[in-house]
DNA sequence: CTTAACTTTCAATAAACTTTGAAACTTCTT
DNA sequence: AAGAAGTTTCAAAGTTTATTGAAAGTTAAG
């Protein structure tokens, strides 16, 4: 296979994957890009590779930049800016867990909270609680072990995956 | 808080929550509406409740059924269908890991080996090598340790994250 | 202070995804 | 075998989300 092909499937299955993850299509694009890319690249060099408009380029590196899994490196001497991705696949997903956390649990956990105060007696009101109650166990857990997690550096998901699957 | 605003409030929210989880929102409100339901609802219970077509419905309640998240309910001398949900948590879960992990890991984990096969020895090459072997270090692992996740009944992530986490 | 290189914003447009509803299909009853 | 009750399909319409590109904003150098 040539670079060219591998190049661009990896490109592509990571921005499939990305979309099914909270991250644009572009945006996980632009991360596979930086990922396997030698060095820095500026956002022309971003723009022409994946054939996008400097809007879209700079928008979705915007957003890389926030979740921290992009970083600017400013050449010296030189006005434009480049950028390099976060490479170490365990940091990656520690940031990527801390966004989707702030955007997807936290709220589950505020609303299961807030609907514990439901009144009343019926079936109806006892089989809502019961729901209510296992699902607030799972996302109280989930989330004090995500904060835990992210908490730990290094390896984590390789050691402990390790222990697990034996 | 009166219980029908504890259930919209329910719905809704697990609505959003699935919509970031690949389930799309009439699915996941469908399924959240099942769950709090203390008996089965029929096609036409559903349609009304959440005020959806009756194509919305059936669609996305056969979707759920595919998933393993609802069950079939024939009451004797009905021809209505009526339909219950998968009430455990933990089944939730690994039901919703099963058909995920279908769709996101199993074609990156192709893609990944497939994409071994780059010839070369530029820096470029180099690069990208190291990425991908990263890569598929991580996607193998965690597509074992989610087989084996799905294969174990009850509980696991209690216990497992109780572990991890101190 | 002006210009040029580069970056950012945002309204319009396009693409992707979801929902509807009418028609077709299936199955049970008489 | 005709009708009724219920279920399924799918093309068109609607909604949401992403992308473009032109205009406005910034900054560094002369």
């Amino acid at each position: 296979m040539e670079l060219q092909e591998g190049k661009e499937k990896f490109i592509q299955s990571w921005g499939t994957l990305g979309s099914n993850w909270g991250i644009n299509r572009t945006m996980a694009q632009i991360h596979a890009l930086l990922l396997i890319a030698p060095n820095a690249l500026s956002a022309e060099d971003i723009r022409k590779d994946l054939n996008i408009s400097m809007g879209n380029a700079n928008m979705n590196v915007r957003a890389l930049i926030d979740w921290g899994l992009v970083y600017k490196e400013l050449k010296p001497g030189e006005r434009k800016e480049y950028f390099v991705a976060e490479k170490d696949m365990w940091e990656v997903i520690r940031k990527v867990i801390t966004e989707r956390k702030k955007k997807e649990l936290e709220p589950l956990v505020r609303v299961l909270d807030d609907i514990n105060a439901v009144q009343g007696d019926s079936a109806e009101v006892e089989e809502f609680k019961k729901v209510v109650k296992d699902m607030q166990l799972f996302a109280h857990k989930a989330d004090s072990t995500l904060d835990n997690l992210v908490k730990t550096k290094q390896n984590w998901l390789m050691n402990t995956f390790m222990g697990m699957i034996k």
